[in-house]
DNA sequence: ATGACGGTAGCATACCGA
């Protein structure tokens, strides 16, 4: 089966762009964050049209995250538990695909900018690190279950200094401070293994450029967006990619798509 | 420290993103 995580930046604004990847991919999930938009105006119709169920979080505006599917999708959570949270950010479901059933989850993380400026920010940033707190319980609750799960979407973090183009500008940057950085790795201790870099550690990976200047052409892009497997996924792993093409297209988000393929 | 660009709401420009 193949899932991808995809930051569409506005779903309405990226319709075209989403349904000419979807026909050439053919994902059987595809987990969708910052679609801004809420239940009435998604594009419910244009996704079935190409044989896509989608179930959302929605969110005028701003956030939002949906779960699309060739599958039937069984939602079993929207927002994370213990935590009182105004933006659409989570959604989690179960997919059974050829037999094996799938807890999936589509997830975009506060992005906590600026980190410590003046005490309106400072309410940015706690409330990312305190979001990272409440899905590290939850996905060490997810572990529980005897069954894959993946955890995809915009984590708006970088791992390391190999994960972004200028490490020292960004060294203070509430996507690659130490606090954001031992928190998702903390997750990832509890046993949930990052599936494009588990399987290549030559390419950089990036998963987001920025529109300004020549940003895409340089590469001068970063790795924020994530497959975060569980072992029982893992060991169905068989590849990881970053796919470049909704970049590149016409009317691109600033993002582009991650997919994998399991057994 | 930040907003070149792009999206949304809604009608001028403010807010947001990473």
């Amino acid at each position: 089966m193949k899932i991808a995580t995809y930051n569409v930046n506005s779903i309405n604004a990226r319709i075209e762009n989403l349904v000419e990847w979807l026909n050439k991919t053919q994902p059987d999930v595809v987990l969708l964050q910052e679609i801004k938009t809420e239940f009435n105006s998604f594009p419910f119709f244009d996704l079935q049209t190409i044989g896509y169920e989608a179930k959302i979080l929605g969110q005028k505006s701003y956030n939002g995250v949906a779960i699309l599917s060739r599958h039937k999708i069984n939602v079993v959570r929207e927002g994370l538990p213990d935590f009182e949270d105004e933006n659409a950010r989570y959604l989690e479901a179960d997919i059974k695909i050829n037999g094996v059933d799938y807890r999936v989850a589509s997830i975009y993380l506060p992005n906590g900018n600026p980190p410590y400026n003046n005490p309106d920010d400072e309410i940015k940033w706690f409330y990312k690190l305190k979001w990272m707190d409440a899905f590290y319980n939850h996905a060490k609750k997810l572990l529980e279950l005897q069954k894959p799960v993946i955890l995809g979407g915009d984590f708006n973090v970088i791992m390391s200094d190999f994960d972004v183009y200028d490490p020292e500008a960004f060294r203070k940057n509430a996507l690659f401070r130490p606090e954001v950085i031992q928190r998702l790795r903390a997750v990832s201790y509890l046993g949930y293994y990052d599936a494009f870099r588990s399987l290549n550690q030559k390419d950089n990976g990036y998963t987001y450029w920025d529109y300004g200047g020549a940003a895409l052409q340089s590469d001068n892009g970063m790795r924020i967006d994530y497959l975060w497997l569980n072992a029982l996924a893992f060991d169905l792993l068989e590849n990881c990619m970053v796919d470049i093409t909704p970049r590149k297209a016409q009317k691109p988000s600033d993002h582009t798509a991650l997919t994998a393929v399991l057994k």
